[in-house]
DNA sequence: GCGCAGGGGGTCG
DNA sequence: CGACCCCCTGCG
């Protein structure tokens, strides 16, 4: 199946080595590969053409015009963001194809779990090992791909399970959130349709899951809040070398940063976060 | 090549 | 505020 539409906001590059997702990986040609659901999808871009083809299940159409957040108009965006600043300006250029996907929140949440003071690399080999282990498999290319486990599919595994994996002190983090979500003892389904202040609370139950972790999930997963501020070491970084200027950035406190990310990027700080820690993260 | 030290998208107690 | 697991990376 294939996919092909004319868009300009989208560069493969910008999307996914924002450090939204873990599951794209880049091919020789320089198109990229990934799992999401039960698709497994090559996205290529050739001059204003993207180029969608893979395992489907459904419309290639509808599923990826979802998954890749194409029903929105991020020109629009960008444009009210130049306007803040010229710190935004500049990294809204620099970042010209951004967009934020659509990931399952279930998947986001145990994504951002096994993150927490991790590196990327790691990160990545984790949830494969996971997948391959838990998920179902499909076969595109000639080659094995496994779709993320759902929670059914992690229901009997132990903890001991967990860290053969490569967990580490995570390991009772899964264990524990997995269970509170089959129980439904905190409910992906009405997260959904929670505020945005009441969704982070609820997200805050889960183990694993603090203050940057639950920002994370609102940004990245089906959730798309653009109204929260993940601040991590890279952006605390970030934030104080372009506003706050203070000799010591570890001496900013993360209220300052965020209050200043409420009063100056508004109901946008989200994507303003993306754009500033993708530019000063590559040019640093 | 290989061995080893260092560190990492935070969270929890 | 210190501990936390372990894979990856980089350097010797």
């Amino acid at each position: 199946m294939e996919y092909i539409i004319e868009q300009n906001v989208f560069e493969l590059e910008d999307i996914f080595e924002c450090g939204q997702c873990f599951r794209w990986n880049k091919e020789e040609n320089g198109s990229y590969t990934g799992v999401f659901g039960n698709n497994v999808i090559n996205v290529e871009k050739k001059e204003n053409k993207v180029i969608f083809k893979g395992v489907c299940e459904g419309n290639i159409k509808d599923i990826c015009s979802k998954y890749f957040d194409l029903y929105r108009d991020y020109t629009k965006i960008r444009e009210e963001l130049s306007k803040i600043d010229e710190n935004l300006k500049i990294s809204v250029e620099y970042g010209k194809g951004i967009r934020i996907l659509n990931q399952d929140l279930w998947e986001t949440i145990i994504s951002f779990i096994i993150s927490a003071n991790n590196n990327i690399p790691r990160i990545k080999g984790i949830i494969e090992r996971l997948s391959k282990k838990y998920g179902n498999k499909i076969i595109y290319g000639g080659k094995e791909y496994y779709t993320f486990p759902l929670p059914e599919q992690l229901k009997d595994v132990t903890v001991s399970d967990f860290r053969e994996l490569g967990l580490g002190f995570r390991d009772i983090r899964l264990y524990e959130t997995t269970k509170m979500i089959l129980n439904e003892d905190v409910s992906l389904e009405k997260i959904e349709n929670m505020k945005t202040e009441e969704a982070r609370e609820e997200l805050l139950k889960l183990s694993g899951v603090g203050p940057k972790v639950a920002d994370c999930i609102l940004l990245f997963s089906t959730l798309k809040r653009f109204d929260v501020f993940p601040i991590d070491v890279w952006v605390r970084r970030v934030m104080n070398d372009l506003y706050i200027r203070k000799e010591d950035e570890t001496k900013v406190s993360k209220k300052e940063i965020q209050e200043l990310a409420d009063t100056k990027f508004g109901n946008l700080q989200g994507l303003a976060q993306q754009y500033l820690f993708y530019w000063k993260r590559d040019t640093a």
